[in-house]
RNA sequence: GCGGAUGUGGCGAAAUUGGUAGACGCACUAGACUUAGGAUCUAGCGCCGCGAGGCAUGGGGGUUCGAGUCCCUCCAUCCGCACCA
């Protein structure tokens, strides 16, 4: 007897183990599955449309991935699996930016090799993406210090270092041709995007140089260049930083401080192509504030350039100006400390004291002189230029206001148009003209452009637009300037004083850089004793034993900077294996540019400005098909930490509850999120957590220990870090792919919160549920009624259009909402639950898998197709009018759909409800909106 | 200073783009089933009010029969750039 009933209990408990949601056994089965089927591999498949969807690969971290990182991974995966469910070939890679300074300074501390430390990092992020469940084909992951992708990208650097830019057909072309247009013609002829102190030299002139100053001469023209920089120099990381890496004089990493000095530096000439980088942000599908910040970063403005005679020497001053009308309102000249005009000209009795403002300014430091913008300082020259319109005689002066770097170094001073010189006027007391008859520069500048021109000569009585044009024209007429348009961008810093980033495919013989050939390509990473500047200061590299081109020249000692990898990679995707080109036309004919770049919006003047030059660049060598490589980006939010706090109180053992800490002085604390949950502290794991605390006395509201929060940076020491691995141990990585999207919508930024994460779970719970009846799978083959199948396939449309705009969030709820309905309708036919688990795979694949085997079917649900929504099913035949009076929600009448208006209005008065609202009184009118509300107006 | 974004319950958030604000979830409250509940289910849950009702989308104003949504203005928070002539 005991022992039958034993026998009955046990069943009946394996029976219910069948139906519990056992999301682990599902994952293992399942990831197992899917790599011995190799069900994510992508080739090119001609006769399906493609669809390229691309996450920014990460920096493998040896903190591994935190909870952040993966929203935007989650996103894209479930984008590709929908458009491989609605017949795409998706292309949805994955790879590693695995060159960078984090693993450089722990070889530093540690010896350790980057490479090795790198290596390890890069198999655990692989493993928690892994278990993450994402679609990637691993097959096509690349590294950016793996020697057989950097190969390529010293093969692009040698292509820039073979261009120039031409002007006049707008693109790149070979320096072939540059060479022999010199040869014919010298270089009169060249209308070169190049640098600006280049002498005219004609063909004999050429024949006639020596190799190494044609050399030279090329240096200035090809579009990766070597040349004496002034460079962000950071001493204590002993490396250049680009002026992305610079915030406020420091280094954006550890914050150690910045100097300007004077390098041969690499540098890339990007400046070449701003103005294709601006116009090509309107072809494109960037988030608006990503394509501002480009725009102002390249900093493109219209104006003219002209010169101002020196009075009594044989000099003049250019100057840049954006308004040309107000040239008569000039007073006074300021150029930038660092001018070198400033020795020649000044007169005798103001050399000490502009001497000592140089020399002050000068050695200010930047960022020095960036926080003291309101102070303003200058010194007088003596001298004076003579403005070309009028003949008059303006004083010349020295301002540090005055950028050397930007236009000219010197600019024409408005006092009544421009604010800056204003204030320099006020300070100074120099004369004030306005130009405008209504300027009203009493209190500050006026930069109007309305009124007439006043005070201007010739201009007289013209309005902003014909002053501008009349002025340009007399400047180009007599040759005293031009139209001009000066740009803010600067040509990119493209050397690092570094070991672990990729070596350039450059020696040098007599001092001249030369290339390395094709075929010795890559030139490898040498071995290194130390990963240290040598003791004269020379770059890691120099360590480097026989490390010797032919074994006789020297290679360039400096590596390539962290964005040179990564302003490529997207094309080797295409075709990662590939070992004669960068990838190979048909793969780039096929896959052209990404569908979706997903990322964040802090590489918007790095990364993502640099990636769109090196694009624009591949394809005027004619390699690739696209202008622009990204089609479509979005920013996904930063994950901020929210830290938990117990608070003790001072001086005793002792812990009150949030609500309680007011009747005491207390000190917060941090606690370990992990230990918390819904802000309630587990206290036992917290005498743990603190051993000090394991004594403490702890005061409690409601039997509870509640902590308070804080938004802060993710951090260890911060105790906020929330690890996936932990949770998709306890809840799975459905549980967690669907609650991160639940969270919001991916572009937005919030602190990370678990609480809430167990109604997701319970929902897929639920789901799971849906299938079984008493441990046993239940599917009904009957008929679905008319409410299931418009719920269904109103979820269908809901998700189509929800994951075609990436509004993860409510699809989630959507979901939820739909389960619902067929748990409380017991609903658990095949018609219905056959699409509800093609519809939820994008978003929980594992789970999705699993029931579509429950369901009977054969092979992955990855295969499957996503079924079309009918809208004859959600088509309402009688819709409830909310009808108003004036103004006021009152009653909703029901009238079917097809009830022509008139008849609905004259219903609505009959209506009894109605007539007891209008009191008797008959509406002044009836306003009847098409399927949306009748109103009455008394 | 300039540019951009955001502002809705105790919390995360929805709102068919001008049509019953707060869907969905968390937390909370009550109840059911339970030896138990950190499982499950049911109900309630913006604020004021016993109620009818009134008030509510950062503040103020406007357009409209009707505004979270459009316009003006102010405030707060976040991000980017920062003497760019």
């Amino acid at each position: 007897m005991n022992r039958g009933l034993n026998t009955f209990v046990d069943l009946s408990k394996i029976a219910l183990k069948m139906a519990e949601y056992n999301f682990s056994g599902i994952q293992q089965r399942w990831q197992k599955y899917w790599e011995e089927n190799n069900i994510y591999k992508v080739d090119i498949d001609p006769d399906k449309p493609k669809y390229y969807v691309l996450d920014m690969f990460p920096y493998p971290s040896g903190a591994g991935l935190h909870v952040g990182h993966p929203l935007g991974y989650i996103a894209t995966d479930i984008l590709s699996r929908f458009k491989r469910l609605k017949g795409y070939n998706v292309l949805h890679p994955m790879g590693f930016d695995s060159f960078g300074l984090p693993a450089e300074q722990y070889a530093i501390q540690t010896g350790q090799h980057p490479a090795v430390t790198t290596e390890a990092n890069i198999s655990r992020y692989k493993e928690q993406l892994r278990e993450l469940g994402f679609s990637y084909d691993w097959e096509r992951e690349i590294r950016t210090s793996d020697p057989s992708y950097y190969k390529w990208t010293q093969w692009i650097f040698k292509k820039l270092f073979n261009s120039w830019y031409n002007l006049d057909t707008d693109r790149a072309e070979h320096i072939d041709n540059l060479i022999k247009e010199f040869s014919e013609n010298g270089n009169g002829t060249v209308n070169a995007h190049a640098d600006e102190d280049i002498d005219l030299f004609d063909q004999k002139d050429w024949a006639e140089f020596s190799e190494k100053q044609k050399a030279e001469i090329l240096q200035k023209y090809r579009l990766t260049y070597l040349s004496e920089t002034s460079v962000n120099w950071c001493p204590a990381l002993g490396t250049v930083l680009s002026n992305d890496e610079v915030k406020d004089g420091f280094s954006e990493r550890g914050g150690h401080p910045v100097v300007k000095k004077l390098m041969p530096q690499w540098s890339m000439r990007i400046t070449a192509y701003a103005d294709r980088l601006l116009s090509g942000l309107d072809t494109i599908d960037w988030p608006e504030p990503i394509k501002e910040m480009q725009r102002n970063w390249i900093g493109k403005s219209v104006g003219a350039e002209m010169s101002f005679q020196v009075d009594g020497h044989d000099a003049d001053i250019k100057v840049f100006t954006t308004r040309i009308d107000t040239i008569y309102g000039v007073t006074f000249l300021v150029l930038a400390p660092e001018s070198e005009l400033v020795k020649k000209i000044t007169t005798e009795d103001k050399r000490s004291e502009v001497d000592a403002y140089v020399t002050e300014a000068v050695n200010r430091s930047e960022r020095e002189r960036m926080s003291d913008v309101k102070h303003v300082t200058g010194a007088f020259t003596g001298a004076y230029a003579i403005n070309p319109f009028n003949q008059e005689r303006v004083p010349i002066w020295i301002a540090d206001y005055v950028l050397a770097g930007y236009g000219t170094g010197a600019v024409m001073a408005v006092p009544s148009g421009d604010q800056r010189d204003y204030d320099f006027a006020k300070h100074f007391n120099l004369p004030i003209t306005p130009v405008y008859d209504n300027m009203n520069i009493e209190e500050a500048a006026d930069p109007t452009k309305e009124g007439k021109m006043i005070n201007s000569g010739v201009l007289n009585g013209l309005g902003y637009k014909d002053a501008t044009e009349k002025a340009i024209t007399y400047l180009i007429e007599n040759k005293m300037g031009e139209r001009k348009i000066n740009f803010r961008l600067r040509d990119a810093i493209f050397g690092r004083q570094r070991y672990w980033g990729e070596p350039f495919p450059v020696y040098f013989k007599e001092g001249v850089p030369e290339l390395i050939d094709d075929s010795k390509l890559p030139v490898v990473l040498p071995e290194v004793d130390k990963y240290l500047p040598t003791e004269d200061g020379e770059p890691p590299l120099a360590r480097a034993e026989d490390w010797k081109y032919e074994g006789e020249y020297d290679y360039e000692w400096t590596t390539m900077p962290g964005w040179a990898g990564s302003s490529w990679y997207f094309f080797r995707y295409m075709d990662p294996a590939n070992q004669e080109t960068f990838a190979s036309r048909e793969a780039l004919k096929y896959w052209k540019s990404v569908d979706l770049y997903t990322g964040g919006s802090e590489h918007a003047t790095g990364h993502l400005l640099y990636s769109r030059f090196w694009t624009k660049f591949l394809y005027d060598l004619g390699y690739i098909e696209v202008e622009e490589y990204a089609d479509k980006l979005i920013n996904q939010g930063m994950i901020q930490g929210r830290s938990n706090f117990a608070y003790r109180v001072n001086g005793e053992n002792k812990y009150v509850s949030k609500g309680l800490r007011s009747q005491f002085e207390t000190t917060p604390i941090h606690v370990d999120v992990n230990i918390v949950k819904d802000d309630v502290m587990d206290i036992d794991a917290f005498r743990k957590f603190r051993p000090d605390a394991v004594q403490a006395e702890f005061l409690l509201e409601d039997g509870k220990y509640h902590c308070g929060w804080e938004v802060e940076k993710m951090s260890k020491s911060k105790y906020n870090v929330v690890n996936p691995d932990d949770l998709v141990q306890k809840y799975g990585a459905d549980t967690l792919r669907m609650y991160e999207m639940f969270l919001g919508p991916i572009e937005q930024s919030k602190p990370w919160n678990t609480n809430g994460i167990e109604g997701v779970f319970k929902f897929l719970k639920r789901l799971h549920t849906l299938f079984f009846n008493n441990g046993k799978v239940s599917i009904s083959d009957e008929a679905p009624s008319k409410k299931e199948l418009k719920i269904i396939h109103g979820l269908l449309k809901k998700i189509e259009e929800d994951v075609t705009s990436l509004s993860l969030n409510t699809s989630v709820s959507s979901f939820m909402i739909a389960v619902n309905e067929f748990t409380s309708l017991k609903c658990n036919k095949r018609e219905i639950l056959q699409p509800l688990v093609i519809a939820i795979a994008p978003f929980a694949p594992y789970l999705a898998e699993e029931l579509w085997h429950v369901l009977g079917n054969e092979g992955s649900v990855v295969m499957a197709t996503y079924p079309e929504f009918d809208e004859r099913y959600l088509q309402e035949d009688i819709f409830e009018y909310p009808v108003s009076v004036n103004g006021k929600m009152r009653v909703k009448i029901k009238y079917p759909i097809d009830k022509p208006i008139p008849e609905i209005q004259r219903d609505v008065l009959e209506n009894d409800v109605i007539k007891k609202w209008l009191d008797g009184k008959s509406p002044k009118k009836i306003i009847v909106v098409p399927q949306r509300i009748i109103n009455l107006v008394v």
